[in-house]
RNA sequence: GCCGAAAUGGCGGAAUUGGUAGACGCACUGGACUCAAAAUCCAGCGAGACCUAAAUCUCGUAAGGGUUCGACUCCCUUUUUCGGCACCA
């Protein structure tokens, strides 16, 4: 009888089912004296295409951790689920009028079968989906309790917002505005990212994806939600020193996150040379910008504003508002797209001063859209000589450039230390200096600098500066700053590039915002009591274009009354972004049929935080950054225990067609994981996926590769039934196994295990140390069934089906996944007899087989008696003897 | 441009507290079995030198240099590929 993988893996899957064999307990029943693991894999989004086979790839690996975990004694969680809002089903409905509901439970299910037909040992009692009102409830009540918290500074942590102080200085009036402001949650009106195709906004970590599929993005003023990540810049960058991330994923947060160190700097405003703007009463008496390099200050020659700086109007003089305001106008034409493109500088002059606080220096403000509004305050000092973008500017407009910073090799010859026992350093300048040395360079070096040349970008010392001169680039900027804290015209300052999470989509398919607009003009949550708010059905799903979401056309359910006042109100017509539902499944996996909280607090305790994540690293900077803030925030409500909530990330590689280019329908080379489980199986798929490489590599698919996964299983299958009869082999006995078997059963208990629990995903040398004891078991004359068992249950955890189906026939009851993982004798898995390498002069002339252990002496004698040796070392000096217990020998002679 | 990762046979890859380079698989070649094929089994398989074989030797882990008795592994320089960011002041 031959491996019938299609009727075998029908068989196992059909009783893991009905037995439930991979059910986590309910928390109550959970034998709480185990360890626990919590093995997560990134929920897909159930496209219309079904899975295709990257999906299965992490999917098999955490699929091999949990088995391998519940065989060691692990109460695991091992769920999934379905992060089912999304565009592409949207715009499905739009195109054909299928209800998104309905496209999306057809999804479901094809993704569900297939999944299933791989034999991923998910618990599916706890399968979530975002786009259930039972599970969104939750996602919306999490919104209404950052709409009711707010972030308090001090304690750098959110509280709710029935905390807030409300300062002295704020008239009853303006309370709920106040209030309003603090909120986590909140609308704002401001330029965001419009894509008129998808008809909706997009957050900045959507925009670079959207691009690269060609679409447009363009900034258009909108009044939108946003969520106050930004509050939680410097805990998202702290915090992930606690976690077990790749470096690279952590890079990329620190990067978005982008913090950076400075100074923000006074300026006072002239509008024209002779007068200042209102010098007592009108806050615009300064313009602040940021710089990371207050050391620079004295080199500033000019001041830039972005184009919607807000002061840009009030300062711009009679003379130049034609072309300020013409300039605005083409400014904000531009698509994000065409702004951020690297090109020639532009800009005009405002005819405003900015007054230097160091030297009283007036230097001209200018506009141009280099400056982004979004970062920092929207307004640079340009310090051309030690900036290349300010240096290009200031080449094309002729501004006056000032070389204040010197490469530090040229410090000697600048200056002159005279050391002081009491001040340390006392710095002279150049010019006074006794011996002088050849200072040519340093002169051409200030010259090239004055005109455009050379761009020092870097730390050196500080010249041409006044009271810092002399001092290296970190000791200045610390003293610009206390200066500029003296004087008050500039204090310390970080800045981070993190914005806050544009979180609302003018679509119809996505969580609908618990929020009324009351007729009196003021915003409203939703009562906890009134969740969930559900999706209406609807007429169209094509979004307005207007930037309306389709939910606005739904009078009956828009129009609507505020229960407490009685005030007429209007609901919220825009949705949740897709990302919303995926801040937080992890928690609900844990408690998923709980009415009345999102997760109960005791089995959060225990299960969070999830021990081993595993996806794309697609989800860098969106996915993984979005849900440490939420849970951060929930941390600080007190709704969950851990302050992060993925301990350990791996990020799997992607899998290329076969020309080793990227899957594509357009290109052809997709390969559909149905025919793949049709032609070899799912335990082939699943072995093979593993064996291609490490975990994290990208790797191309290869046809002919998994024929050979096919084949080894075939041999497994082989060594122990006999195919003429189908009955076990006759050479399997139930004897104690002799030496020559045990030896390579330890050893391959060691590697499996090894492997497994490192962390480092590379099961393909797993798999190689399991095909190397089938080779060695088949030149074997007898087969002991304790040896064969063990072999199955190592391989089980990637290959399931087969192993089971083995396991039984060799008499054992099911389920294989039942049993205790093997241990490994130490001493059985060293290796008996071991070649040793005899080389000279580090060039192997020869080896010997010896025994394991033997001593140094012996070794030297060996390799001294050898008669290749002899030949290599006849007639030289020997010089040293290198040796090397159970590896080698080296003899130099000369 | 900046940051990160990587480069090993025909292919996927293995080996690092520095110690036999190429485990394991694929492809390929030869043989056995067969009327034949498939499947299976056995053997070979980095490049080169000597007419052939064995033996032996030389070269070989992107390129060049260095440290060392000994380098895929450590250090410096360069090239290429992939991923990310990109006027972030």
């Amino acid at each position: 009888m031959k491996y019938e993988h299609k009727e075998i893996e029908k068989k196992w899957q059909k009783y893991w089912e009905e037995n439930k064999t991979f059910k986590t307990p309910e928390f109550d029943e959970l034998d709480k004296n185990k360890p626990k693991y919590y093995v997560l894999d990134m929920f897909p989004y159930p496209s219309g295409e079904g899975l295709h086979v990257g999906h299965p790839e992490g999917y098999t690996a955490t699929d091999i951790i949990a088995r391998y975990k519940r065989m060691n004694g692990f109460n695991v969680l091992h769920p999934m689920g379905w992060d089912a809002f999304g565009l592409q089903t949207e715009q499905y409905a739009v195109k054909t009028g299928t209800h998104p509901k309905i496209r999306t439970e057809e999804c479901i299910n094809r993704f569900r079968t297939q999944l299933k037909q791989i034999g991923f040992s998910y618990d599916w009692d706890r399968e979530v989906n975002t786009t259930d009102e039972k599970y969104y409830k939750w996602t919306q009540w999490i919104f209404l309790k950052m709409f009711n918290s707010y972030f308090d500074e001090k304690e750098n942590k959110a509280k709710p917002i029935s905390e807030l102080e409300i300062p002295d200085n704020i008239s009853p009036q303006e309370i709920n505005k106040y209030i309003d402001s603090q909120r986590l949650a909140y609308i704002a009106d401001e330029p965001v990212n419009w894509c008129p195709e998808l008809g909706t906004v997009l957050a900045n970590e959507e925009v670079p994806e959207q691009i690269e599929k060609g679409y447009t993005v363009v900034r258009r003023p909108m009044r939108q939600w946003k969520l106050r990540i930004t509050k939680y810049s410097e805990r998202l960058l702290n915090d992930l020193e606690l976690v077990d991330w790749p470096k690279n994923i952590k890079e990329l947060q620190i990067n978005w996150i982008g913090r950076s160190e400075g100074a923000i700097v006074k300026f006072k405003i002239k509008k024209n040379k002779q007068d200042i703007i209102n010098p007592l009463k009108d806050i615009s008496e300064y313009i602040e910008v940021f710089t990371t390099r207050p050391d620079t200050l004295f080199g500033a020659t000019y001041m830039v504003l972005a184009p919607e700086h807000p002061l840009v109007k009030e300062i711009t003089s009679e003379e130049n508002i034609t072309s300020v305001n013409n300039y605005i106008e083409n400014t904000l034409k531009k698509s994000e797209l065409e702004r951020t493109e690297l090109k020639e500088k532009t800009g005009v002059f405002t005819g405003a001063y900015a007054v230097n606080p160091v030297n009283d220096k007036e230097i001209p403000v200018l506009i141009s859209d280099y400056v982004l509004m979004s970062y920092g305050t929207g307004a640079i000092m340009s310090v051309p000589g030690h900036d290349k973008r300010d240096m290009e500017f200031a080449l094309k407009f002729n501004l006056e450039i000032i070389p204040v910073v010197i490469p530090s090799e040229f410090k000697d010859k600048a200056f002159k230390v005279i050391a002081d026992e009491k001040k340390g350093e006392i710095i002279v300048s150049g010019q006074g200096m006794q011996e002088i040395k050849d200072t040519t360079d340093l002169e051409k070096y200030f010259e090239d600098v004055k005109n455009g040349r050379t761009c020092f970008t870097e730390e050196g010392y500080s010249v041409n500066s006044g009271f810092i001169t002399g001092l290296k680039t970190k000791a200045a900027s610390d003293r610009m700053i206390k200066w500029l804290e003296e004087n008050n015209s500039g204090k310390r300052s970080i800045n981070y590039k993190l914005r806050d999470w544009l979180f609302s989509r003018q679509r119809y398919w996505g969580e609908p915002v618990p929020i009324l607009h009351l007729e009196d003009g003021t915003v409203k949550s939703l009562d906890e009591s009134e969740l969930p708010l559900t999706l209406p059905d609807i007429e169209s799903y094509k979004p307005t274009g207007t930037g309306e979401s389709p939910l606005a056309s739904v009078a009956n359910w828009v129009n609507t009354y505020d229960k407490e006042t009685g005030l007429i109100a209007k609901r919220e017509t825009n949705t949740m972004p897709q990302w919303a539902g995926s801040c937080w499944y992890y928690l609900r996996f844990i408690d998923p049929h709980n009415d009345n909280i999102f997760c109960e607090k005791d089995a959060e305790k225990y299960w969070m935080p999830v021990d081993q994540y595993i996806g794309g690293s697609e989800h860098a900077v969106l996915h993984l950054l979005y849900s440490r803030f939420w849970h951060k925030v929930l941390y600080d409500l007190g709704y969950v225990t851990h302050n992060e909530p993925f301990q350990k990330l791996f990020n799997q590689g992607m899998i290329l067609g076969e020309d080793g280019v990227k899957m594509s329908k357009s290109r052809g080379n997709v390969i559909n994981p149905d025919a793949v489980i049709e032609q070899f199986g799912a335990d082939s798929m699943r072995l093979f996926e593993m064996f291609m490489g490490p975990l994290e590599a990208t790797k191309p698919w290869s046809t002919e590769g998994i024929a050979g996964m096919n084949r080894f299983l075939n041999r497994v299958w082989r060594l122990i039934i006999d195919e003429r009869t189908g009955n076990l082999k006759d050479i399997i006995c139930d004897s104690e196994p002799e030496k020559k078997s045990q030896k390579i059963l330890h050893q391959t208990i060691k590697k499996v295990t090894e492997d497994i629990e490192d962390g480092d995903m590379k099961f393909n040398t797993s798999i190689a140390q399991l095909m190397i004891m089938v080779n060695e078991l088949y030149k074997h004359k007898k087969l002991y069934k304790e040896v064969l068992e063990k072999f199955l249950l190592l391989i089980y955890p990637f290959t399931p089906h087969i192993t089971e189906e083995l396991w039984t026939r060799l008499g054992n009851v099911p389920s294989i996944q039942n049993t205790e993982w093997p241990r490994y004798d130490e001493e059985l898995a060293k290796a008996d007899m071991i070649t040793v390498a005899f080389s000279v002069n580090g060039k192997v002339r020869s080896k010997a087989e010896i025994e394991f252990d033997t001593d140094e002496h012996t070794l030297e004698q060996m390799a001294f008696d050898d008669e290749k040796i002899i030949k290599h070392i006849m007639g030289k000096n020997i010089i040293k003897i290198i040796i090397v217990k159970n590896k080698m020998v080296n003899i130099v002679a000369k």
